[in-house]
DNA sequence: CCGACTACTTAGACAACATCTAAGCTTTGA
DNA sequence: TCAAAGCTTAGATGTTGTCTAAGTAGTCGG
C-alpha cells in the first residue's frame, strides 16, 4: 500500500523512488523554503544508501516540472523550493533573508488583463521588509 | 563640464570613471534588462583600454548600492539590471524570457499593512505570461 | 612639482551553484 | 532469463560571481 507521498508523486506522474520520497517528504514537512544544498544536508542521512547531489538537483527539477513544488527566487544566485501548493505570496525579511508565506486571500487580487499585449498566466508578489519579533 | 551621466553618478556619490560612465550609459540606453555578461559584451569595445569582468561586477554592485540601478531577479541563477528608476513592475514572457516594464500606475496599489508582524518596505510584482505579437 | 595616500582597474585564481557524463544498478515486461 | 528503459552515483564540467595581488590614476599637503 503506497504512502501518501508516494500517491502524491504517482498522481503527478513521478516514479516514487526512495530518494524522491524522502526529498518530497522533507519539502512537505518544512516551511523554510530550503535551497538545494539544504535539502541535500537534510535528507542525506535518511537513506541507507549514498545520496548524490545530482540526484537532489534532478529530483527538484522533476518535482518542479511535475508541479509538486515551486521554485522561489527571492535573492539572486540561489534557488529555493516551496512545497506549499496553496496559492500564496512571500514576505522576505531583509535582515535575515527568512521567507514567510502570505496567504493568498490576505492580498488583494490583481487584474490579469492589464494590457491587451499581455496574456497573463499568473503573477508573483514578493514583499520586502522587517519582521517584528515582538509579535 | 561634466556630462549628464557623470552628473548622475556624482549626485549618487559614485566617482565617474570611464568604465563606470560607459556601463551606466549603456544601462540607461537599453530597456532589455541585461545580465552582467551582456553588459560586458556591450561595452567592452567602447573603451580604449581592456575591460575586466570584475570591473563590470564591481560597477554594477556599486550602482545598485548607490541606487542608480536596480537588480531584477525573474529567473534563478542570473541577475539582471534595470536603470528604469520610475517605480514599475515586470512582465516576463514565458516563451522567450523577455522582460517588459509595466508602469506603476497600471497595477492597483497593494496595502503595506497586511499583517502587524510585517513592516513592509516595498514589494515587487512579476507577471508571467505570453506576449501577443499581433499587437 | 613631489611623495604618499586613496580609490580604481586588471588578469586570473577561486568559490558557489548547477548540470552533464559515463558507468552501474533496478525495475519492468516479454 | 533477457533486454530495454529509467534512475542514481561520483566526479568532471559549466556558469555565474567574488576575491586577490599587482599595477595605475587621481588627490592633496607640503
Amino acid at each position: 500500500m503506497p504512502s501518501e507521498v508516494e500517491e502524491l508523486l504517482l498522481s503527478h506522474g513521478v516514479k516514487p523512488t526512495p530518494q524522491r520520497v524522502v526529498i518530497t517528504e522533507f519539502l512537505l514537512r518544512t516551511d523554510s523554503h530550503p535551497t538545494a544544498d539544504q535539502v541535500f544536508e537534510a535528507v542525506v542521512n535518511a537513506l541507507p544508501v549514498p545520496l548524490s547531489r545530482a540526484t537532489v538537483y534532478n529530483t527538484l527539477n522533476a518535482l518542479v516540472q511535475a508541479g509538486v513544488v515551486k521554485e522561489v527566487s527571492t535573492e539572486p544566485g540561489r534557488t529555493r523550493y516551496d512545497a506549499n501548493l496553496d496559492r500564496h505570496h512571500h514576505f522576505v525579511d531583509v535582515n535575515t533573508g527568512e521567507i514567510i508565506d502570505i496567504p493568498w486571500q490576505e492580498v488583494p487580487q490583481l487584474p490579469k488583463n492589464l494590457n491587451p499585449r499581455f496574456k497573463v498566466h499568473g503573477y508573483q508578489i514578493i514583499f520586502f521588509g522587517e519582521l517584528d519579533k515582538g509579535h
